[in-house]
DNA sequence: AGACTCACG
DNA sequence: GACGTACGTGAGTCTT
């Protein structure tokens, strides 16, 4: 038979933390509800759980009954300055019976004992019984009855507390911790305790003599202090104290353990409960389904299934979309309700609506929440006004809605999901709000299925494909082309059934993800390195980083002028006029006019022009081919760099804000957008020069820190590759070692090909592709790779493994355990499977550089801040690179936190059997730091 | 929309 | 015998 396990709630602790955290209510007879309403709504958390796996089979509410209880006698000033409970709390202790009963609970009080005893007491029989025991509560007294078996659970913070979690908090195991609860006493419930002794004080003592009689026993003989004194003088009232928190255990079952069994929830009692106190949001669940739960008997494969350590889904059937369940709200209550509702489940799903796609200068038009299945509101702010005639919707001031919603969005017990958070974080950080603590949905679906045969990560394709469902287009909302509208002139009705459903979305994605990241092993990744880095970006995207207009439209002008002369060459070489920027015009006049050799090329039949061609021909001797190849390279930097950038500078911070994509590419990479300041020039003298057109505001600098060959430092480690990793050790020019290795001598020609070989392994080589990068035979090319493998044993077992892990498990691993999918490794098709293979021995070693950068981004802020130097900026992320601007007095000592932090970024999760070099520059602009 | 080319790591 | 030649990106231009 299935493990029997028994959920305890806490009704009386609860109802005063839920008073406190939320928001004040009424209900449509005017009565206060705030705590009614959280607490029903935990109750309904905890109904969903009935089924999971570690879900509940048995379940009863406890409650305070009277307050004189058996400790008064013991001690009269027991829980003595206690103020009474505010008035408006008073009316809502009979209603939380209702709503138990409304649930079709058990309620159970005794009087002359506290809910705490009636806890413990169960807690044991159930433990003697063998059943498992989860106390729904947060209050540390009962945290002494945490032991095997038995854990707590606080819905509010929708966390589950173990041993670990008490010697987190109290640096003590559960079993001792009456002992430090005695020592410390407690204000609030008057238990005395010794003066002097608070928490810190009390673990050290209880760690170090074991309990509390030890320590009142070696109080005499420790050292004089006002400790030892107060430990002496006050021993009788740390022994009070310490039955004051003592548990009582062996009470006479109010009801048997059998009494308790779950048996299901009926829905008419509880749907009379809701309408009573206009609780819309739950009601409209209920409608859905959501709460009409099976009755409990664990099955096999939910018992088996490893218990994640937050609240489980929802096991029974979720109901399906159900727009008309949307609210729009527009009234103050409305919006407190929902708030309350957030605070009631411990999560809320969020997003913004804006006028904009760019983060940005965005304006916010509106904000959608979503508390659960179907239970979802859209709340405009900004919507009409664009057209002076148009009548303004009625909607909340944005000011209330930002003051509202401000607190909740930081509230550390309320978890804030959204899909793609960064852009929410970045609107809503103008008014001054920070959204902490978040799961973003995006990234764990990234996380989860980077690589799988899907076209991305975004919301329309997840709901396709894991909720089946088919999300109401954006385009279908604003229109598109030149009837596109802003999103601030949708009427409300339709803006809402879009937004909620956003959040509605959102919400059930994270349902299904939150368990997945356990169970495929993606929680260390998502929660060390991807979820941090959210915020991270977003604050670097709203820093952006200084343009000098003036030298880009100089280069500007520079390039046309140099564009203007070499079309008039090229037009005379050519003998005719035509447009050099068309690879079709182009192949004509040089192949077929000027018969040059060389043939079609691709599908489509027409000449190549690339560069790899041009450069031959010009080496032939063709001087048209020569000015192509340079009038092209002016092109690309006036239309793609110096034109377009200066149209991305952004007229109010005069600075350029990209924006980063966390799931762009498949390895972990991040990638840069809008513009894309990953590919800004340097290979060229020329293009360099766009460089240094990214400066410091006045009396800073630009620092850029680049990690050195950390691909090749990787592959040294992974592949454990002997030679390279000594030379890595050594300091010495890998690329030399290389060459020395390969040929026997180290020259500019040996170094040269040892470099291209080097980073030819990184990509999955082929003899042809070497042999083309090398201009030498293919036989040759083998020859050089059979070297390669000999001389560094290692890399073909890695690259054969990596291939052959890949092709078994359908995935490659980084060391911090990112996982790409290949799905591809299996196709027919030699030519993609190949392709496939190359991509999977690359992804492991660049992905873990991602990930290793990512780290350093993550801990550079807060090291920066415990050094002082708050005024440093991190700009820009270009792969191994970081970028930062700073007061040129901060160099010296950024320099060395940006060092330290770069290098150890891998330690603790990894240990390298190579160093990761770091390489520091300084100047005036991003060129001049290099 | 897709091919081509080319900028970066 | 044909395939198509290194991994990962994004943007601009031309063509369909």
């Amino acid at each position: 038979m299935s493990q029997n396990h028994l959920y305890l709630v806490d009704g009386s602790g609860y109802i005063f933390r839920a008073y406190h955290q939320l928001p004040p209510l009424t209900n449509p007879q005017g009565q206060p509800v705030g705590a009614v309403y959280g607490y029903t709504a935990m109750l309904w958390k905890l109904a969903a759980e009935l089924g999971a796996a570690e879900g509940p089979t048995h379940m009863a509410v406890i409650l305070d009954k009277g307050s004189h209880t058996f400790r008064n006698d013991m001690y009269d000033q027991y829980k003595a300055h206690r103020p009474p409970p505010p008035e408006d709390l008073v009316p809502q202790f009979p209603m939380i019976r209702d709503a138990t009963r409304a649930f079709s609970l058990p309620c159970i009080e005794e009087a002359g004992f506290e809910a705490d005893d009636i806890i413990a007491t169960y807690t044991r029989a159930a433990i003697a019984a063998g059943w498992h025991v989860t106390i729904v509560s947060s209050d540390k007294d009962l945290m002494q009855l945490i032991q095997p078996g038995v854990d707590m659970y606080d819905t509010m913070k929708n966390e589950r507390r173990g041993p670990d979690y008490v010697m987190g908090k109290f640096g003590v195991a559960p079993e001792q911790l009456g002992d430090v609860l005695a020592l410390m006493g407690d204000s609030v419930d008057n238990v005395p305790g010794v003066p002097g002794i608070g928490p810190k004080t009390a673990a050290k003592l209880i760690t170090e003599y074991g309990d509390l009689e030890k320590v009142l026993a070696a109080a005499p003989d420790m050292k004089p202090s006002k400790m030892r004194d107060n430990l002496i003088e006050h021993s009788e009232m740390a022994r009070l104290s310490r039955r004051l928190v003592e548990l009582k255990s062996d009470m006479a079952l109010p009801e048997p353990l059998d009494a308790l069994t779950l048996k299901g929830i009926p829905e008419a009692p509880l749907r009379a409960f809701l309408e009573h106190q206009g609780f819309k949001a739950l009601l409209n669940r209920l409608s859905g389904g959501a709460a009409k739960v099976a009755p409990t008997s664990l099955t096999q494969d939910a018992a088996a299934a490893p218990a994640p350590p937050m609240a489980s889904p929802v096991a029974a059937p979720v109901a399906p979309i159900d727009r008309s369940a949307y609210e729009t709200v527009v009234t103050a209550d409305a919006l407190d309700r929902w708030i309350a509702a957030a605070h009631g489940e411990g999560i809320v799903a969020i997003d913004t609506e804006t006028d904009s796609l760019d983060s940005t200068s965005a304006r916010l038009v509106g904000i959608s929440l979503a508390t659960g299945p179907n239970a979802a509101c859209y709340i405009p702010v900004g919507h009409g006004g664009t057209d002076m005639f148009a009548e303004k919707p009625e909607q909340l001031p944005l000011d209330t809605v930002i003051e509202k919603l401000r607190p909740l969005l930081a509230d550390d017990s309320v978890l804030k999901v959204g899909q793609n958070l960064k852009y929410d974080m970045t609107v809503l950080a103008r008014h001054g709000i920070t959204i902490a603590p978040f799961d973003d949905t995006i990234v764990m679906s990234f996380d989860l299925d980077a690589g799988k045969s899907l076209a991305g990560h975004g919301m329309d394709e997840a709901a396709r494909v894991h909720l089946d469902h088919i999300c109401i287009a954006f385009k279908d909302v604003v229109g598109s082309g030149k009837n596109q509208i802003s999103f601030a002139e949708v009427p409300l009705d339709k803006a809402t059934a879009y937004a909620a459903e956003d959040a509605d979305v959102t919400l059930r994605l994270w349902t299904i993800f939150k368990p997945r990241l356990h169970q495929e092993g993606a929680t260390r990744v998502y929660e060390l390195v991807d979820r941090p880095l959210v915020p991270v970006i977003a604050t670097m995207e709203r820093t952006g980083i200084k343009v000098d207009r003036d030298h880009l439209s100089r280069l500007s002008g520079e390039f046309a002028d140099g564009i203007a002369a070499l079309e008039t060459e090229i037009h005379a070489l050519a003998g005719q006029p035509f447009a050099i920027g068309s690879t079709q015009q182009l192949g004509a006049i040089l192949f077929d006019k000027l018969g040059l050799k060389g043939g079609k090329k691709g599908k489509s039949g027409a000449y190549s022009t690339d560069v790899t061609i041009l450069e031959k021909l010009k080496a032939e001797g063709s001087e048209i081919s020569g000015k192509v190849l340079d009038w092209r390279q002016l092109s690309k930097l006036k239309s793609t760099y110096t034109d377009a950038l200066q149209a991305q500078i952004n007229p109010v911070t005069g600075r350029v804000h990209t924006s980063y994509s966390l799931t762009g590419a498949q390895t972990g990479r991040l990638s840069s957008t809008d513009p894309n300041l990953q590919n800004i020039p340097i290979r060229t003298e020329t293009g360099r020069q766009i460089r240094h057109a990214f400066i410091a505001e006045p009396g800073n600098v630009i620092l850029a820190a680049d990690y050195s060959q950390i691909e090749l430092r990787l592959a040294a480690h992974m592949a454990d590759v002997p030679a390279l990793r000594e030379a890595f050790a050594a300091g010495e020019d890998i690329h030399n070692r290389t060459a020395q290795e390969l040929f026997g001598t180290v020259n500019r020609d040996t170094r040269g090909r040892a470099k291209t070989i080097n980073f030819a392994i990184l990509y999955g080589i082929s003899r042809w592709g070497l042999a083309a990068r090398l201009e030498i035979g293919a036989d040759e090319a083998q020859d050089m790779i059979s070297r390669y493998y000999e001389r560094f044993p290692g890399i073909s077992v890695y690259i054969n493994e990596t291939i052959e892990k890949a092709r078994a498990q359908g995935y490659t691993e980084t060391l911090f355990g990112r996982k790409t999918w290949f799905p591809r490794i299996t196709a027919p098709l030699q030519h993609e499977r190949q392709g496939a293979e190359r991509a999977a021995i690359n992804a492991p070693i660049q992905g873990t550089s991602a990930d290793i950068i990512k780290r350093a981004m993550v801990r550079m802020g807060p090291a920066l801040e415990a050094a002082g130097l708050d005024r440093v900026k991190m700009l820009l992320q270009v792969h191994d690179e970081l970028v930062f601007e700073l007061p040129e007095g901060d160099v010296e000592a950024a320099s060395a936190v940006i060092r330290t932090v770069m290098e150890g970024a891998a330690e603790p999760m990894v240990k390298l059997s190579v160093p990761l070099g770091v390489e520091i520059g300084t100047g005036p602009s991003w060129g001049a730091a290099h």
